[in-house]
RNA sequence: GGUGACGUGGCCGAGUGGUUAGGCAGAGGCCUGCAAAGCCUUGUACGGCGGUUCGAAUCCGCCCGUCACCUCCA
């Protein structure tokens, strides 16, 4: 066994740093917690999201099988308190009721819209795409399935309000987040009505009863919906199995939602539930916690570019996963825009490869071992605990040394440089495509999406060639008025030994 | 109040009982008609006070600060 086989993952079950052992050696069974489809996504969101993509990049890289399961919540999280009682309001209810929401005619329009969205969010920042996503309202049927097989085990019982998971009967409760007493609940600050029916303050809902609610289903204690906690272990179990590898979501799901996941499904089958939890820190930004009342609060969707604009997204994606996953991370705009620069600087090792490979420079190769170990550097800083730093450390340092070569690169040094980019970007999705693959500002813009931008490519073109003219016959006054027209355009010109290119100006 | 995490140079962020993280910004240089872009070189550090040690930014204690969970949040 090579020495990166080892994959080590913090584990918040038992507060160490563990390797991750899949029941079945080398295939994960990996599920992730997903998003609740009442708003768009933030960036918080994406970067608990991006930890359990890095999780399986990871171990793809090491050479495992993975099966990855991430859901929609479209149903059932509730607003205020599911720990206590089933009184709060659904999330997605609210959101309908909501100044964003009232355009949707109906929640479930609601539910399919964000769902969309998000969706497009999840493939711009270039996250693999799990094997299944199921969604909690396409699985009612087997949720209910679930709750009766735990009331018929009396681990769980019916009130006026709702059926409720018996903690009582489970021990382990508790060995999650260590919220182990009842007296715990008690003390927190809590203004909520509690169920007076409810047996012990910790029992949480698997059902409500609601005839009113905007979805609804059918089941043995009438009209309602399913609970939040028992969607997640219930479709965990239908598509990984009884016991899976690992579990992974945002640091607040470690308490309720996790423990309660834990809960139930260790009472249905006796088994260990989750080998293993992984669970993402919150990020900050520009210091302070991400809240609409501070104005940092930052959706996906502001950050991105058009559809066309790669490399402004794979820096999204970069800052995002520049902090380690497990530390708090500060996301401002000025790392952004480093980010920006590092996926620029991956752009050009691209384009210099790409020229060198079509070359017929036939020198040696003088890069292969450096990138072999320089990959290798990455991989096993990956391996630790996924230590993004270190290993986007790695791929800059590769790539600056692909870059001191220049346009001098011998075409087999070209094809070491090929592999190590390509083994990075499957490590860490973060090097843009060669330029073969898409359009080339500069080149062949007319026939791209720059256009999209607002950029009129025509005249852009025609300065360009205005200015190439007074160049040529040494009016550099005339050649600087018009540069300056063409940055007044929104697009900054470079020339280089091989003409003048021009892109985009860059405002991140 | 309970529990846990963190505090590294102008900024972001690794690491670690004695040996360069990396990046951005700054400075110098190469290139350029001038720029820009790019490339090369480069300085500054480990919250405070004690303790352990030959030696601590790294271990221990206390203090200060920030953040999180316990209550909706990834």
């Amino acid at each position: 066994m090579s020495r990166e086989a080892r994959f080590r993952l913090f584990n918040t079950l038992t507060g160490a740093v563990e390797p991750v052992i899949p029941r079945e050696p080398k295939h994960l069974r990996m599920y992730g917690c997903g998003p609740t489809v009442y708003s768009y996504a933030h960036i918080g969101n994406f970067r608990s999201f991006l930890t359990a993509d890095l999780i399986l990049r990871t171990a793809q890289a090491l050479g495992w099988k993975t099966t990855y399961v991430s859901n929609i919540t479209d149903v059932g999280h509730l607003s205020t308190d599911d720990t206590i009682d089933p009184s709060g309001e659904d999330r997605m209810a609210r959101a309908l009721r909501s100044k964003e929401g009232e355009r949707f005619p109906n929640v479930w329009d609601l539910a399919r819209y964000y769902t969309d969205a998000f969706l497009q969010d999840w493939d711009a920042l270039g996250l693999l795409e799990p094997d299944v996503r199921p969604r909690a309202i396409e699985h009612v049927r087997e949720l209910i399935q679930a709750i009766e097989e735990l009331v018929a085990a009396q681990l769980a019982y019916e009130t006026s309000l709702g059926v409720y998971f018996s903690v009582p009967g489970f021990a382990d409760y508790g060995k999650l987040s260590g919220n182990e007493k009842a007296s715990l609940l008690r003390n927190a600050a809590r203004d909520v009505v509690v169920d007076t029916e409810k047996r012990d303050p910790r029992d949480f809902a698997l059902w409500k009863k609601d005839p009113h609610h905007l979805m609804q289903w059918h089941s043995p204690w009438g009209w309602g919906f399913p609970g939040w906690h028992i969607e997640c272990s219930v479709m965990a179990q239908i598509y990984l199995g009884d016991e899976i590898d690992l579990h992974t979501g945002g640091e607040d799901l470690i308490f309720p939602h996790h423990e309660c996941e834990i809960a139930q499904a260790e009472s249905l089958t006796g088994k260990p539930f989750a080998r293993h939890w992984a669970h993402t820190r919150f990020l900050q930004v520009e210091g302070r916690k991400m809240s609409k009342r501070f104005g940092n609060f930052l959706r996906v969707r502001d950050l991105l570019g058009s559809h066309a604009a790669q490399e402004k997204n794979l820096a999204l994606r970069m800052a995002l996963i520049s902090g380690q996953y497990r530390k708090p991370y500060n996301f401002t705009r000025a790392t952004l825009r480093d980010a920006g620069v590092h996926i620029g600087r991956f752009k050009r090792a691209r384009d210099i490869i790409q020229n060198a490979t079509d070359s017929q420079h036939s020198g040696r190769d003088n890069l292969c071992d450096l990138l072999r170990n320089t990959y290798r550097h990455a991989l096993h800083a990956m391996a630790d605990d996924l230590n993004t730093p270190v290993a986007i450390a790695a791929a800059l340092s590769g790539t600056k040394s692909i870059l001191e070569n220049g346009y001098d690169l011998s075409a087999a040094a070209a094809r070491s440089a090929k592999t190590f980019l390509d083994q990075i970007d499957a490590l860490l999705g973060v090097i843009p495509q060669s330029p073969a693959a898409t359009a080339e500002p500069g080149e062949s813009q007319a026939a791209s999406a720059v256009g999209g931008n607002g950029i009129d490519v025509k005249a852009v073109e025609r300065l360009i060639g205005e200015r190439r003219k007074a160049r040529a016959r040494k009016d550099y006054a005339r050649a600087d008025a018009l540069r300056d027209e063409i940055l007044a355009l929104g697009v900054e010109l470079h020339d280089t030994p091989s003409g003048p290119k021009w892109r985009p100006k860059t405002t991140l």
